[in-house]
DNA sequence: CGCGACGTTGATTTGCCTCAACGATTGTGG
DNA sequence: CCACAATCGTTGAGGCAAATCAACGTCGCG
């Protein structure tokens, strides 16, 4: 439980009461892989703190193939945050790639957190706030990079997860198909390793 | 100066004295177009709230063209974000389009606000909430889409820019060289007209 | 008026996709 | 423990969306 509150501690500080009272807020739960936790047209009420395995959100496209929009390893957040800030059914899927333990943060329990903690408000923005400027980059290396840059900061924003997630989840994240992600790869052995 | 208060009280309740320590803690500028108010390497100390006009921000690739990040018109803010919370250079530039009115809010003032009346640190979360779900959902666009279908989101998302902004600037925030973007619109007009 | 930025159009190239076939690996029930 | 299916990764041939390069018309503005 101690990645949580080192992970709070990081951008707010509380007393041992307060800290106590963020763990009353939260149910653990465990899930095996392929668990589905969030699904299209589902509105979503919870956040998921992952405290180790792996989770994944995506969609779908139009030709009904899945689109990886993020990962969330240990210490990672993870929402339907469309869904889960208006109430509205959302459009993601959210499921276990890696048997994971997570805590869970009702938005009910979360928004009594903001109450009876007021930091912990502060905590979220700050959250929420390098997780934009966090998607602005990501959106901006999308327009100015190729596929193989990607891959490079792929790699660096998730160093732990090249080994456990398989390799077409990652070339559906960076943008490309799995054929062209192997190709790459392959090129890449060929040319200059890395 | 009411499109801001406005804007606040869309998510959060405030009294008289709190809309006048609001309205204190901001400084009013009038810019003429091609301004620049924020540049590559600078740190960023202050955001933007558009009251009339249109500003963007950009950054350049590797091969020295110019990337539109954003536009903001009147009601939306816009800053360089990394560099305004880790205090850090940025690698934004932010210019003006076409001649503005914003009311600028320094870091320190920012602070202040949150301090003096908590309910804007609510504010400020929600609003930095709903832009990150845009952003994400703008990602998922760019990998999904065709140019044409981005092209039509800019258009659901901007109303008012399409007659105002230079369309090689449009054509770089939905990822696509002017040239392209020309023929693009070209054949549209062919086809069924939109 | 003349200059420079913008938009247009065409020819050519390219990064990545699509489709298809084929091993390798995994996992699952008998 | 094996046989089978299912999923995954690899490789190749061909195609398409969008980039690049280049030339030209047009407009606003000093």
């Amino acid at each position: 439980m101690s990645l949580l509150l080192d992970t709070i501690a990081r951008h707010v500080v509380l007393t041992a009461e307060e800290q106590q009272c963020v763990l009353d807020l939260l149910e653990t739960r465990r899930y095996k892989a392929k668990t589905q936790l969030q699904q299209t047209g589902m509105v979503c009420s919870e956040s998921y703190f992952v405290n180790s395995g792996i989770l994944r959100s995506f969609t779908y496209d139009d030709h009904a193939h899945e689109r990886v929009l993020n990962f969330a390893g240990p210490g990672w957040w993870m929402a339907d945050l469309y869904s889960l800030y208006s109430g509205l059914p959302g459009i993601l899927n959210i499921d276990v790639i890696a048997y994971a333990e997570v805590h869970v943060l009702s938005k009910a329990n979360q928004e009594l957190m903001y109450r009876e903690i007021p930091k912990m408000e502060r905590f979220f923005r700050i959250l929420v706030e390098n997780a934009l400027v966090a998607q602005q980059q990501r959106m901006l290396d999308n327009m100015m990079l190729s596929a193989e840059q990607r891959y490079d900061k792929f790699c660096a924003k998730f160093p732990g997860l090249i080994a456990n997630v398989p390799q077409k989840l990652i070339a559906s994240y960076i943008g490309v198909t799995p054929e062209f992600f192997s190709k790459m790869k392959a090129a890449r052995l060929r040319g200059g390793i890395s």
